[in-house]
DNA sequence: CTGCATCCACTTTGATACTG
DNA sequence: CAGTATCAAAGTGGATGCAG
C-alpha cells in the first residue's frame, strides 16, 4: 500500500497524493462539523461503501489529517475528528465548493443534501454582510441548523438553537434566493422560504449568502 | 462513461466529479503558464500514461474547463488552453497547494521539478512584499522563469526577462530559505541561491516569497 | 448493533506498443 | 507529433460476514 505520487516535488502534487483520493475531501468535509463515528460518517456520505471509507479513514489518519478519538455518548466507542492540518484545509474547501457551487446546475435525480453539505454551501456562499449581525436557525426537510454571525464571522453548529429569533424553513431551492435568480418576496410567495419570528433574519441571510454576484 | 457522482446535491461534491480524478488538477494547473500542446503536457506531467492525459483532457474539455485551439507555431496543430471556469481555479489550486506546500517534507528520490509546478510553488507563497516591487529572473537547473512583481501583484512567465535587473540561480532546496529556515546570507552560503546584478533582487524574493511564517 | 474485513465483479490506471 | 490499442495491476462499488 506504497503511495501513488506524481513525480514532482510539488505542494499541489503532494496534496493531491493524500486527498486526491475518492471520497477522500467529502469525508473532510463531513468532519468540520464536529467528530463523527463510522456509522455517521457512513450514512452521511451514503452511498459510500463500507470498505472504502474504513481504508479512507485509515489513509487521512495515516497522513495526519484525521485522528481517532474515544467517545462515550450515546455508548462507549470511536470517533473521527480532524486534526490541526486537517482543520487547515478550511480555505482550500471552501474555495473549491465555492468554485463548483457556482457551476453546479440543479439537483439530479437521487441527489440528496445532508447537514454537512448545507454546512458546506453556507461556508462557501457566506461573505460577511456589512454590520449585521443575528442568529437564524435553519430548517431543511428534517435537517436543523444554527447559524450565528457577529463580529468574528460566520458559526454553524448542527442542531436547534436555544430561543432562536428566526427561524427559516427552506428548500433546496433556496439555492434560486442565494444565487440571485429570486429576490426575498419571490422566494416566500414561491414557498421556498417560509419565515418564523423575526423577518429581519431573511434579510441577514439574503445578504450574508450571495452567489457569483 | 456516464458521470461518477456523489449522490449529494453539493458544490463541493460536484467540483470533485470532474476535478477529482488523478491527474486532472496537474493539468489545469500545467495550463495556467498558458496552451500546451498534448505532447508538452506529456513531458511536464511525466510520468503520466498519454492514454490518461488523452481521456482525462477529454473530460476537462466536456467539462468546459479546457479548450482545444489551432496553433501554427513552431507547426501547424492544436494546443489545449484553460477557459475563464478553468482560469476560476487558480485561488482553489493556491489553497490546496499551499496546504501541500506547508506539510511536504524532503524530495523523494525521482521527484522532479517542472517550470510549471515551481511557477505553482511561487504563485502559493506569494505574499504581496510591501511597497516593494521589481522583476527577477530565476534559474532553476535549466528551468527559466521571469518575475515580476509590481503594484497589480505577482506576474510569472516561462523563459527569460529581456534586461533583468537581477538574476538568481537557485537550487530546489530555495525551499529552505521560502519557509524561513535559512537567511539570505546562509542560502548564499551554501549554494542554495547565487546572485547576478542587483542584490536587492534577492531581498525583494526572500520578502515576497514566505511560507508558513 | 456498531465497526469494520472479506470477497468478487467491474472500472480506472499504468506501462508499453502501435498507427495516421 | 498526437494520440489510440492493448493488457496487467490496482482501485472502487456492492454485498455479505463476523467479532466485540
Amino acid at each position: 500500500m506504497a503511495i501513488r505520487g506524481y513525480g514532482q516535488y510539488c505542494g499541489l502534487s503532494r496534496a493531491l497524493e493524500v486527498l486526491g483520493e475518492r471520497w477522500g475531501l467529502l469525508i473532510v468535509r463531513d468532519l468540520f462539523s464536529g467528530p463523527h463515528r463510522f456509522g455517521e460518517l457512513e450514512h452521511s456520505l451514503a452511498p459510500i461503501p463500507t470498505s472504502v471509507l474504513a481504508t479512507r479513514l485509515k489513509d487521512l489518519e495515516k497522513a495526519g489529517i484525521v485522528e481517532r478519538i474515544p467517545v462515550t455518548i450515546p455508548r462507549r466507542g470511536t470517533a473521527y475528528t480532524l486534526t490541526e492540518d486537517g482543520m487547515a484545509l478550511e480555505p482550500t474547501l471552501v474555495a473549491l465548493g465555492r468554485w463548483g457551487a457556482e457551476r453546479m446546475g440543479d439537483p439530479r435525480p437521487g441527489e440528496s443534501v445532508t447537514p454537512e453539505s448545507l454546512a458546506m454551501a453556507l461556508r462557501t456562499t457566506y461573505t460577511k454582510p456589512g454590520a449585521m449581525e443575528g442568529a437564524i436557525e435553519l430548517h431543511l426537510a428534517d435537517i436543523v441548523l444554527g447559524i450565528r454571525i457577529d463580529g468574528d464571522g460566520l458559526h454553524l453548529a448542527p442542531g436547534p438553537l436555544t430561543d432562536p429569533p428566526t427561524v427559516l424553513r427552506v428548500t433546496p431551492d433556496i439555492k434560486r434566493l442565494i444565487v440571485g435568480e429570486l429576490t426575498q418576496d419571490e422566494s416566500r410567495a414561491q414557498g421556498i422560504v417560509d419565515v418564523e419570528g423575526d423577518p429581519v433574519g431573511l434579510d441577514l441571510f439574503a445578504a450574508a449568502f450571495t452567489l457569483g454576484a
